[in-house]
DNA sequence: AAGCTCAGCAACCGCGTTTAA
DNA sequence: GTTAAACGCGGTTGCTGAGCT
């Protein structure tokens, strides 16, 4: 048992990659799921060229690439919602996810973890967080006051990340500094794969495009081809 | 001005469940 | 009915940036 997706039995010696995704590989995927639709992630890894385990690409694809996506800050209704959610349900993030359009189970638990967790007494709330068994009340309860307050008070965010409130649903700020990351730096001249049915020219002019700048939803996906008759 | 510490986010890993052969 | 493979979920880790001393 135990395939974990990862390459499977066949002769994956294809080294698989691992680490930040890089533009190329986010267009070779963001363009095969809008030819191909989701699912099948083993086999759309292999079909598709792209060195990743289907973990990966699934996982790319549901908190990145999904054009519904919605990235940017937590609302204070949002916040509410988590905190009432998981009082309810414990660490169901997939679930809780579900309740909250755009948002990814991932980026929910990262909030949890980072902005209530934390404040709502230093590990306290991860106790009894981790004691799925007691989907506490209290601790919700206890959460919500210190969580409310410190969202409100976060438009200032502690980290002084992005203050970009999501506006309208649109995402906004889709990528912050990991963009820098994996974009800006590796890019390679990757251009040359092109097995999603994305033409190495494309790529190319893609990458130039993108240069060492942000991406935006507004700029990524309108680049992918097959969501505009390109292929 | 430099170094250190804290916070946030993306991605990986392992486990459990579901589906197909 | 059994076995194998794939999918999905939750937890954990690593990396980077910002703020503070």
């Amino acid at each position: 048992m135990q395939a974990d997706g990862g390459g499977g039995g066949a002769a994956a010696e294809t080294a698989v990659r691992k680490g930040p995704w890089t533009m190329e590989e986010d267009l070779v995927l963001a363009n095969y799921v809008a030819v191909n639709g989701e699912g099948s992630w083993n086999s759309l890894a292999r079909t598709a060229g792209l060195n990743r385990t289907g973990k990966s690409c699934r996982l790319r694809w549901l908190n990145y690439l999904r054009p519904d996506v919605r990235r940017g800050n937590i609302t204070p209704e949002e916040h509410l919602l988590i905190v009432e959610l998981q009082g309810r349900w414990g660490n169901r993030w997939s679930k809780i996810a579900r309740h909250l359009p755009g948002r990814t189970d991932n980026e929910i638990k990262n909030f949890w973890r980072t902005k209530i967790q934390k404040k709502s007494g230093r590990g306290e709330a991860g106790t009894s967080d981790s004691a799925g068994s007691q989907p506490g009340t209290a601790t919700a309860a206890a959460a919500v006051p210190l969580a409310v307050t410190e969202s409100q008070a976060s438009s200032t965010n502690s980290a002084g990340r992005v203050p970009d409130y999501d506006v309208g649903g649109q995402p906004r700020g889709w990528l912050d500094r990991h963009h820098h990351l994996a974009y800006g730096g590796h890019g390679g001249g990757a251009a040359g794969v092109c097995a999603g049915g994305v033409p190495p020219e494309f790529l190319q002019a893609a990458v130039v495009a993108a240069g060492d700048s942000f991406w935006g939803f507004e700029e990524f996906w309108p680049t992918v081809p097959s969501l505009q008759g390109d292929c």
